[in-house]
DNA sequence: ACAATGTTTTAGTATTATTTTAAATATTAA
DNA sequence: TTAATATTTAAAATAATACTAAAACATTGT
């Protein structure tokens, strides 16, 4: 085992086939960890950091899409490859709305499997994981806790965000008084960049926007044909 | 949503079969151009820059492989899906080897092929090509911020620019006191050169002219037929 | 399983921003 | 002087965004 070798989620209820292919990646150089189902996989995905998660499809008590939501709830950018017994398109499609970066159908042959991990993790800047720490946020007069998804002013009672309205103001935090483009926002959220979900964004923008309406020095401007800018205007004396 | 389509190289032997995707994945948003065999594939590489690259492996005179891998020497970035007739585990092997992103074997599903471009793309770390430093410029009095698109003129608010205002300032700045000729303005930023885009990039510069008349320093001065000049007087005592 | 509640998407209309075209006038080079 | 090139303004055409309300979907508790 090597010193740095990347770490790799493997959930799998087939006990037989899962320990078989956690040994075969082992032998090449990857620290996996074997989970027997969703549940058990997401609370080691919640104990542990990962650099790939490979999610067996079919699997009793919770699936590896709902598993997958899950996992990108908590982090947005760790690559997932789905594991499907059969090649049923709609599998196939659903895996990459959610985010996937690759799917996989049994049987596979596991050299190919390695291939597809490795170009994945090659390809991949090792994001810096302070993106997936930040958690309070101070906007103007707010408070924002991006954990507990509770925007807060100045002793008014919190305001409690949706899951979608807290990422898009996260990611507008993330990068106060600067651009957030569109499409990385779209790509990060929505995990698709088309016509619709660039409405459906506009729609939380608005949201946004009469949420931050309660401090005058905040807003969220537009940046036409870019994206947006979450602009906190510093009182001059 | 059409500002900015990315830009795909699909090279693909048959005439029928190439022109149908392409016309597929220009529907459905994508920049493509068609390439007919490797030569010609390369020929188009090396003009122009792309997103993604659609590769078919079984073509005559230069396979997919061989081209894969001079594209590589020139790009070692660019994402690269293989389009294989079969699924021939060698094949498949050398791709990644070559450093494929990914392989698609025929006949597929084009919702599938979409949904793994979209998957890259979206993953793909914007590799910031611009240099910081090609983002803030000082012209005379002004700041500009060419990513946030904002002209500023000491403590007045902050003028908005229009991209293609924010494109031709920039192409000014990066060339200031030098010239920039019209054809090299009119191709960067309109892709084209013709009496209509000239007419059109003039009005830009009258815009640009309105905006920088706050500091009499500074000014665009013309060259008769041959393009303008971002001109910054040093003031002598 | 059901209703109650919360969330997200879709749809529609209004508004605003951007780009192109047109036209009238001015300037320059030869 | 004259043909080509440049300058400007205004209007027309196109595209992107804002916002609201309703529909569709999902979640939760009973």
């Amino acid at each position: 085992m090597k010193l740095e070798s990347k770490k790799i989620l493997l959930v799998e209820d087939d006990p037989n086939f899962g320990s078989i292919l956690k040994e075969y990646l082992s032998i090449n150089g990857y620290d996996v960890t074997l989970a027997k189902n969703g549940i058990e996989g997401f609370e080691k995905f919640k104990k542990d950091m990962f650099d790939l998660c490979l999610l067996d499809v079919m699997m009793p008590y919770k699936d590896g899409f709902t598993l997958a939501k899950e996992i990108r709830e908590k982090n947005e950018a760790v690559p997932l490859i789905f594991i499907t017994a059969k090649t049923l398109k709609e599998d196939v499609l659903k895996g990459f709305k959610l985010g996937a970066d690759d799917y996989i159908s049994k049987p596979f042959d596991s050299e190919v499997l390695l291939a597809k991990i490795k170009s994945i993790l090659s390809r991949r800047v090792v994001q810096p994981s302070i993106e997936s720490e930040e958690i309070d946020f101070t906007i103007g007069a707010f408070e924002f806790n991006s954990k507990l998804r509770m925007l807060t002013f100045t002793d008014t009672a919190p305001i409690k965000l949706s899951p979608k309205e807290n990422q898009l103001l996260r990611l507008l935090a993330l990068h106060i008084n600067d651009l957030l483009s569109r499409e990385t926002a779209l790509n990060k959220i929505w995990h698709d960049d088309n016509y619709f979900t660039s409405r459906s964004m506009d729609v939380y923008i608005a949201k946004l926007r009469k949420y931050l309406r309660t401090d005058p020095n905040v807003e969220i401007s537009n940046i036409h044909g870019e994206g947006f800018r979450l602009v906190v205007n510093v009182a001059v004396e």
